[in-house]
DNA sequence: GTCCAGTCAT
DNA sequence: ATGACTGGAC
C-alpha cells in the first residue's frame, strides 16, 4: 500500500473537525451556550482529572453555585468541601477566590478575554485559553497535553511531546487554527479529543484515527516506538502528599472544627503529620481555631 | 505498579 | 528546568 503523506499545515483541521462533529464524546461544557462560569468551573476541575469523575461534581457545583457571586457569598471551606475526593484541594480555594474577584472586580461576569482570565487565581495559560474559546467563541490557540502528543506525531513525526514550552507550542497550534473563529474552537476541542480517545500515549488507535493518511509519524513507520521512558513517579502510598489528603478528608467530612488530636488519628507518623499540618496551613486550605483546634477556611 | 486534560514556586 | 500538589482508574 502506498506510504502516506506528511499533513500540509491547512489539511489537519477540516479533518479533524469532520472527526469530531461525528465521534464527540458527549461533554455538556465546551459546547456553544454553556455558561462560561461552568466553562471555568469545569476547566478547574478537569485539571489532572478524568473526565468521568468530574461530571457529577460539576453538575452539583453549579446547581448550588449558579453564578460566581452566589460561590463568593460562601466562605471558602464550603468549597473545598463541596471539592469532595476530585483531589489536589487547592483548585477549589482558587476557584472560590476566582469568584470573588469575578464578582468584586468583574462585575460578576467571568472576563471574555485571555489575559483578563489569565489574572485569576489558579487560571494559567491552558485554562485561560480553554475559557475565551469554549465559553466564548474566541480564536486562539488552547494547547493541553493531548494537543501537543497529536502534533508531536502528525505534524513533526516525533513518538511523543517533548516538554511544555509556551514559547514553542502556541505558535504550532496557531498555524494549524482554521481561519474562522467557530471552526477553530471545533478544532480545538477536536484535538484534544483526539488525544484523549485516539491519538493516546500508550497504545493509539490509528486504524480509526481520521489523520492516519497524513500522519508525519505513521508516514515515518512510527520511529522510536518504545520510547515509552518514565520519569518515575514518586510513591503516593506514605507520602507527605497522602498525608495532607487524609487530614482534609477528615476536615471535610466535618461538619465543623475539629481537634488536633482526631487530624493526628489519621496520619501515622508524626512527624509528617506536623508536615502536613504546616503545609495545609500555609497554603490556606485549613485555619487555626485556636491552638488545638482547627477548621476548613 | 502505572497512568493522568495544569499551575505555581522554586 | 524541576518538583510539589491528589486520588482513582486500569
Amino acid at each position: 500500500m502506498p506510504l502516506p503523506s506528511i499533513a500540509r499545515s491547512d489539511e489537519l483541521a477540516p479533518l479533524v473537525v469532520d472527526w469530531f462533529a461525528v465521534h464527540a464524546r458527549d461533554l455538556p461544557w465546551r459546547r456553544p451556550g454553556f455558561p462560561p462560569w461552568g466553562t471555568l468551573v469545569s476547566e478547574f476541575m478537569l485539571q489532572q482529572t478524568p473526565v468521568v469523575r468530574v461530571i457529577p461534581r460539576l453538575d452539583e457545583w453549579l446547581t448550588r453555585w449558579p453564578e460566581p457571586a452566589d460561590l463568593a457569598a460562601e466562605p471558602a471551606g464550603e468549597a473545598v468541601r463541596a471539592w469532595q475526593s476530585l483531589g489536589y484541594p487547592r483548585r477549589a480555594l482558587n476557584l472560590h477566590a476566582c469568584a470573588v474577584v469575578i464578582t468584586e472586580r468583574f462585575g460578576g461576569a467571568v472576563p471574555n478575554d485571555v489575559d483578563a482570565l489569565l489574572s485569576l487565581p489558579g487560571v494559567g495559560d491552558y485554562t485561560a485559553r480553554a475559557v475565551a474559546v469554549f465559553a466564548f467563541g474566541s480564536r486562539h490557540p488552547v494547547v493541553d497535553t493531548n494537543i501537543r502528543r497529536v502534533i508531536a506525531r502528525a505534524v513533526d513525526g516525533h513518538p511523543d511531546a517533548s516538554t511544555p514550552n509556551a514559547k514553542r507550542d502556541l505558535p504550532a497550534m496557531t498555524a494549524l487554527l482554521p481561519a474562522d473563529d467557530t471552526a477553530a474552537a471545533r478544532f480545538n476541542a477536536g484535538m484534544m479529543e483526539l488525544g484523549a480517545l485516539i491519538c493516546t500515549a500508550r497504545s493509539p488507535k490509528c486504524e480509526v484515527c481520521p489523520l492516519a493518511n497524513v500522519c508525519a509519524w505513521r508516514a515515518a513507520g512510527y520511529p522510536d516506538v518504545e520510547i515509552t521512558r518514565k520519569p518515575k513517579q514518586k510513591k503516593y502510598e506514605g507520602s507527605d502528599r497522602q498525608a495532607r489528603g487524609a487530614i482534609i478528608r477528615v476536615l471535610r467530612e466535618s461538619p465543623g472544627p475539629v481537634p488536633a488530636a482526631r487530624l493526628a488519628e489519621a496520619v501515622t507518623e508524626p512527624a509528617q503529620y506536623s508536615r502536613a499540618l504546616s503545609g495545609l496551613l500555609a497554603d490556606g486550605l485549613l485555619v487555626a481555631i485556636d491552638d488545638d483546634l482547627f477548621a476548613l477556611p
